[in-house]
DNA sequence: AGACAATAGTTGCGCCCACAATTATTTCTG
DNA sequence: CAGAAATAATTGTGGGCGCAACTATTGTCT
């Protein structure tokens, strides 16, 4: 935090609107309040069906997607959009459950996957359709597949520009 | 969690695509990713400036955007989609800083208002740019004004399904 | 080959938030 | 009006994640 400034006590004098801005500012807003709606949301029916939180879901899932149903830990890390110290962790709550295991390169000893197992395959198939459920409500009740192709390739374009340029 | 299935150990066979499911599914995954994308670069920047975190300018422009520069604490909750627990020790911290101040209600004393000090305004302006220069760079450098306005109305019809539906 | 940089992953620490239980006040009901 | 239900906010507890420091392994440069 920066030092004090002049600190002029007292309630501010409300002079210019300072909360909405450019239709850019707005459109981020708009997204950061609906993704904490949505997922919000999966939380609580996936807590209520008594199944795991959301995390495990996203990474299950995207152990599932790849090929040979194991993913490096780095990968899995830019994936869900986390840090690698907090994927370890992750991983080691999925290892713990029996969901996934920790398997090894021979190549290359530095590196370490995070391999589907059976248990885990199983229990992603039993929280889809709760997930699934949630995005019907969220997504297709209000958008064409077209509208909500276009919503992901306008969000894409937006994610490829955060990450690439620094 | 629930109860062990039938544990069948040993690696999952590769059979059909998990990962890969309706657009509707990619539309919230990307969805998913670019919060956290953008939001990563922004805490980023912000940490790199000497600047408080994301929350506290959420909590500094929704207080400045209301008329009277106050909101009650339930509110201001909805507006941070955050619990009313999360937001009262959130509001500590921001009372502690010098930020804003908690002011009560006469006709109904339970209700509290966190209400924008000077100084909150003042630092308020200061993390506008950067957070704008974010903006700049994830939406601007892609969206046309009218694209960011389509995307803020399709967010919004799909936070208006999440929310009111249940 | 030997030293230095780069990469992959893990660990300790601390902050932040969700959840549930609690307090204080207001509104409803008989 | 007394007691129950509803509403607003706070507090204690616990888990999850980021950050920075660390270990281990591989690549690079002379």
């Amino acid at each position: 935090m920066p030092a004090e400034r002049s600190i002029s006590q007292g309630p501010a004098p409300a002079s210019a609107p300072l909360g909405t801005c450019s239709p850019h500012h707005e459109a981020w807003r708009s997204l950061a309040r609906t993704h904490a709606a949505v997922s919000g949301r999966m939380q609580e029916a996936l807590a209520a069906a008594g199944l795991p939180p959301l995390a495990w879901f996203e990474m299950l899932a995207a152990i599932a997607s790849a090929d040979d149903q194991r993913m490096r830990m780095g990968e899995l890390a830019d994936a869900l959009v986390i840090t690698r110290g907090g994927l370890t962790k992750l991983v080691d709550r999925l290892v713990k459950a029996g969901l996934i295991e920790r398997t090894f390169c021979d190549t290359d000893r530095r590196v370490s996957y995070a391999t589907l197992l059976q248990a885990g395959a199983e229990l992603l198939e039993e929280m889809v359709p709760v997930v699934s459920a949630e995005l019907e409500l969220a997504f297709a009740a209000r958008l064409t597949e077209r509208q909500a192709d276009e919503l992901r390739a306008t969000l894409d374009s937006v994610r490829g520009t955060a990450c690439s340029g620094e």
